[in-house]
DNA sequence: CGCTGCTGCGCG
DNA sequence: AAAGCGCGCAGCAGCG
């Protein structure tokens, strides 16, 4: 049997997932965990308070459950059970994630455009639009239906879009989508007190910027208009952009700060604001026992990366100390406990060159640990005894920058921008990386010439990359407008139309399969807790942080995890791969 | 007032 | 002919 399921909460403005994040949402004084709906594929149609239900009917060996957003429904659930609303003793076969299903078949996750885009269907949100700011017992008969109506429509669609989609939805990324929920309900343990100082320090840092800021009480201390105001009351020239990496910005704030402190301290003002907001978030959504649950989108990006959700992103925490304050270091493993954590080392750099089959930088590789070593002797560029990084860091250094940017079709002049060479010697360098890497550069020239004929296809526009796990990477409805190449992606929630070249394509290609290779890691580590339990509490693209179950197997898990993230998944035959791995009490760069 | 888009800044 | 890419969040500005 197959049943969808879906539960309808209270919210408001104050009262919010992003607000208070899950955990704290659904057990706010004001929370209304008011409905649920449960349609089944043997014909079962049912919606009303969740203590109404005979959830036996709903419970077996043989049941799939769906939800659209399973990571939140399950936590509803969960509360349910808390409130006696619920069996404790409900067994699941598998709760599969409709929204994480429409993402990973490249569509929007909400169920609104997943069924325009999958089912062809056209949803009306205004019922939930009107459900702003009610409890059941606010709503009249009348909207009380409409709700129910509503409700049950939801589920409706959820078990269609699985019942003409399901089948695309691999074990594999299944198995992912679920992982992903169960590590987010786990949550990280936080360093409360750690928190409380740091957060303190940073309002210190508001209030000294704000004393050196003049406008700070007439005016919005962020604002441009503001800033350029100031410029001109004192006499001195303004940047287009105010940008910390832009040339222009850095010239002038060379040139003015020590005469004018307002320059450093509206930086400083922006970075304080944005680091105690994160340090804040930590703190309201600290559980008694001590560990933040967190959000986490599986399959955030077109591409299959994760990306942040719901009020906190850790997947962006600043490295290292920043006013004083090092936020990642509040992630911190309770006493008795140790941190693991490994990266999948240069693992885009090192997928491009095995996509394009270039086996002789793959030998390389495989024989020099240090990648940017190996491919500065491939090259041509470093043929001595000693280790590169040892003898010239110089030109190590210039190496890792042509490999981050030029191998996705990088000009010379923006790679003299972000690389600070002369444009005569951006230009030399942007055509060296291109004639010792012709696979590189015939890959970008394949990838464009599949998506520009498959514009002039008259059956079929959509685009469709196979990538070795198995999985397709799609681009729809492509066409040529203005000579160039544009196609619908899955962005910001809708399906959108953006430009590709050959270039993008290779780097979305690369980081794709960077991503299954890094998941196929993360599921194999997840299998290891069978026999030595270390779960992954994060996941950062391509690294992961571990939590011992106690100090005494720390240095056993450190050697599985370094192994299975130095071998390539099954399917994956002949990437080289190299893992870096430490412990620590507390997370770190 | 709410919505959208932009800039700035953080990460891989 | 020429082109690095992928995200989220805070704050601000402009629009209706």
């Amino acid at each position: 049997m197959i049943v969808a399921l879906d539960t309808e909460t209270f919210y408001s403005d104050e009262v919010s997932l992003k607000v208070q994040g899950i955990y704290q949402y659904l057990r706010h004084p004001q929370a209304d965990l008011y409905l649920l709906s449960v349609v089944t594929d043997t014909g079962l149609e049912w919606a009303g308070h969740p203590k109404d239900f005979d959830w036996s009917q709903i419970v077996g060996e043989d049941v799939t459950w769906l939800s659209h957003n399973a990571a939140f429904d399950s936590m509803v659930v969960e509360r349910m059970q808390e409130l006696g609303h619920a069996p404790e003793d409900i067994v699941i076969k598998e709760w599969v994630c409709t929204a994480d299903m429409a993402a990973a078949l490249g569509y929007p996750r909400s169920l609104k455009e997943a069924c325009q885009q999958m089912l062809g269907v056209e949803l009306s949100k205004t019922v939930r639009d009107n459900m702003k700011g009610k409890r059941w017992g606010d709503m009249d008969i009348f909207f009380q239906q409409d709700v129910i109506k509503y409700a049950i429509d939801d589920s409706r669609y959820c078990l269609r879009l699985y019942q003409e989609h399901g089948d695309k939805f691999s074990k594999f990324e299944r198995d992912i989508s679920y992982l992903t929920r169960s590590m987010c309900s786990e949550g990280v343990p936080l360093d409360k007190e750690g928190i409380d100082r740091a957060i303190t320090t940073l309002q210190t840092e508001i209030w000294e910027a704000k004393i050196n800021i003049p406008w700070a009480d007439r005016e919005a201390i962020l604002s441009p208009g503001a800033i350029r105001d100031e410029c001109k009351k004192v006499g001195i020239w303004a940047p287009n952009s105010f940008a910390k990496d832009d040339p222009e910005a850095e010239k002038w704030e060379d040139e003015f700060h020590l005469q004018h402190a307002w320059i450093k301290a509206v930086r400083s003002y922006r970075r304080a604001n944005k680091h105690v907001a994160t340090l804040q978030a930590m703190r309201s959504r600290l559980r008694e026992d001590g560990t933040m649950p967190y959000s986490l989108k599986y399959f955030g990006a077109h591409t299959g990366r994760d990306s942040g959700d719901a009020g906190i992103n850790l997947q962006n925490l600043p490295k290292g100390e920043i006013l004083g304050v090092d936020v990642r270091s509040m992630i911190r493993a309770p006493k008795g406990k140790t941190f693991v954590i490994c990266d999948l080392a240069q693992i885009e750099p090192r997928v491009l060159h095995w996509l394009a089959g270039d086996t002789k930088m793959l030998q390389y590789i495989r024989e020099i640990p240090d990648l940017y070593e190996a491919q500065a002797r491939a090259w041509g560029l470093y043929s001595k005894d000693g280790a590169l990084k040892d003898t010239d860091k110089a030109l190590r250094h210039q190496i890792k920058q042509l490999a981050l940017g030029l191998g996705y079709g990088m000009g010379a002049k923006k790679f003299a921008s972000v690389s600070d060479v002369e444009p005569a010697e951006a230009e030399r360098l942007v055509k060296m990386y291109r004639s010792k890497n012709p696979l590189i550069t015939k890959l970008w020239r394949d990838l464009e010439d599949n998506l520009r004929s498959t514009a002039q296809d008259p059956n079929d526009t959509d685009a469709h990359f196979p990538l070795p796990s198995g999985r397709t990477l799609t681009y729809r409805k492509v066409s040529v407008d203005h000579g160039g190449l544009t196609a619908m992606i899955p962005r910001q929630g809708q399906m959108m139309r953006l430009g590709f070249w050959g270039g993008v394509i290779c780097e979305n290609l690369v980081q794709a399969v960077a991503r299954d290779v890094f998941m196929d890691c993360c599921l194999r580590i997840a299998k290891l807790n069978e026999t030595l339990y270390c779960p992954i509490i994060m996941r950062v693209h391509d690294e992961v942080v571990c939590q011992t179950i106690d100090d005494g197997t720390a240095d056993l898990a450190l050697e599985a995890i370094t192994h299975i993230m130095s071998t390539p998944p099954e399917w994956a035959e002949g990437l080289p791969l190299g893992a870096e791995g430490s412990l620590s009490q507390c997370y770190k760069k």
